[in-house]
DNA sequence: ATTTTAATTATGGCATACCAAAATACAAAT
DNA sequence: ATTTGTATTTTGGTATGCCATAATTAAAAT
């Protein structure tokens, strides 16, 4: 009896495995989702009321969750505080650039002291992967693969409020760069880079993994502006 | 008629300052004060009835302020979803205080090429204020201009989404902060920290003023190391 | 005295109802 | 036809009650 409660809290402590998400994380999740897939594109409306019977929950829950998505920045109010999805400016995305890439830099930094020599493996191995599945017309996993390789170098940093505020920007960014990785320019110069930032990594190069990330920012704004521009000359015909 | 209701858009899109707060924002700038003023020290267990009726408000905007301040890092919640005063380690102290100094840095750059030269001139201001008014007993008054000039930095990037992380980042590291601005060593270097900033700023030169307020952070974080171990100390007797 | 187990209490999650303010629809006036 | 004034509806903010589960206490067993 008393070894389940124990095994209970030990898993609750770690991930947070067993620990049944509350109705409002479980909205937020699909709220996000639909937000990202433009189900719910930039602009619509997000009443309390239809929202929550459409997911069949109470306004209650359904409220939290907004509140949790607009502290990601993926929702925004009205001056009356209605609640609608975020449509964020081209220069308003390139700002949260500019932190995210400062975030990895720090990240990378401090990856060098402070990850695993087996942790820079994964690293590197998750690369490999992004490299070997080049081609496959699963856009999606590729896209996440880019994602994983991204976190797994904040998480190597071993710096949790860090990785908490990194996974808040890639949340409210992750639209328009899952946009711009669909676009076939710039996957060469994605490689390259992503085959520095792994070299700097394993060298254990402070300064030369701050910049390699930087960078790669950097080449990300511009992917992304190619991409809004493309999109918006489409979107007018 | 209607030009009644056109300022008041007006006045609500500039600072908001027409909007009347929430009950659950009202309920959370005086709980983020206590927790600050450590009128509810770190690990103060937060239940949501004694609380809401403390304050002479329900559950539900008690409830919501209190997800405000988890969101800043202010509130955690036990494995049982039961919320407390966050009590940060030292070394967790030292993950927000490298991450605030990366955004500073980051507003450093940014405010050299974005700034108006008016405000570099303010930022200059609020510094001559700080060394003219040391020494006077209002340490908070201190503290607080303390905290203009760094804010003021980052106003000056002109870049909402970092001014707003670097805010929530302040919250969060308000009491530390506090705390170790009462010592009196330390004040030294930090008014020629200070001064080499504004200096790097007025030059307009990003790679300085970068290393400027990144130098700056890494002394904050040995003086709270210091402020704390006092502390600790004196608690102990 | 210590440990188990059962009963009790306290707490957070959720649903629901009501209200004031905002948005909308509509009627009247120009 | 456009504007103005008014009624109606919609919406977010708040209070409250119920429920399941965790925490606590009390009782029982060893």
């Amino acid at each position: 009896m008393s070894v389940v409660i124990n095994l209970k809290e030990v898993l609750n402590a770690q991930g947070g495995l067993l620990r049944s998400p509350s109705l409002a994380e479980d909205a937020a999740q699909t709220l996000r989702k639909m937000i990202l897939l433009e189900k719910l594109p930039p602009g619509t409306a997000l009443p309390e009321r239809d929202l929550s019977q459409a997911l069949g929950i109470s306004r209650t829950p359904l409220r939290e969750a907004i509140r949790l998505l607009a502290g990601e920045g993926l929702v925004q109010y009205t001056a009356a505080r209605r609640p609608f999805v975020a449509d964020p400016s081209l220069e308003e995305i390139n700002d949260c650039l500019r932190i995210q890439g400062a975030l990895e830099a720090l990240a990378g930094e401090l990856a060098c002291t402070q990850a695993s020599t087996q942790q820079i493996k994964d690293i590197a191995q998750i690369n490999a992967t992004i490299i070997k599945t080049q081609g496959d017309n699963t856009r999606l996993h590729a896209f996440q693969a880019d994602m994983r390789f991204h976190q797994s170098i904040v998480k190597a940093a071993k710096n949790p409020p860090l990785a908490e505020t990194h996974a808040k920007y890639n949340a409210r960014l992750w639209r328009v760069r899952f946009l711009s990785s669909q676009r076939a320019d710039g996957r060469e110069s994605t490689r390259r880079e992503h085959h520095e930032i792994v070299e700097a990594l394993m060298a254990r190069d402070a300064p030369r993994t701050s910049r390699a990330l930087k960078a790669h920012l950097i080449t990300a704004e511009k992917n992304i502006a190619l991409a809004l521009k493309d999109r918006a000359a489409i979107t007018e015909e």
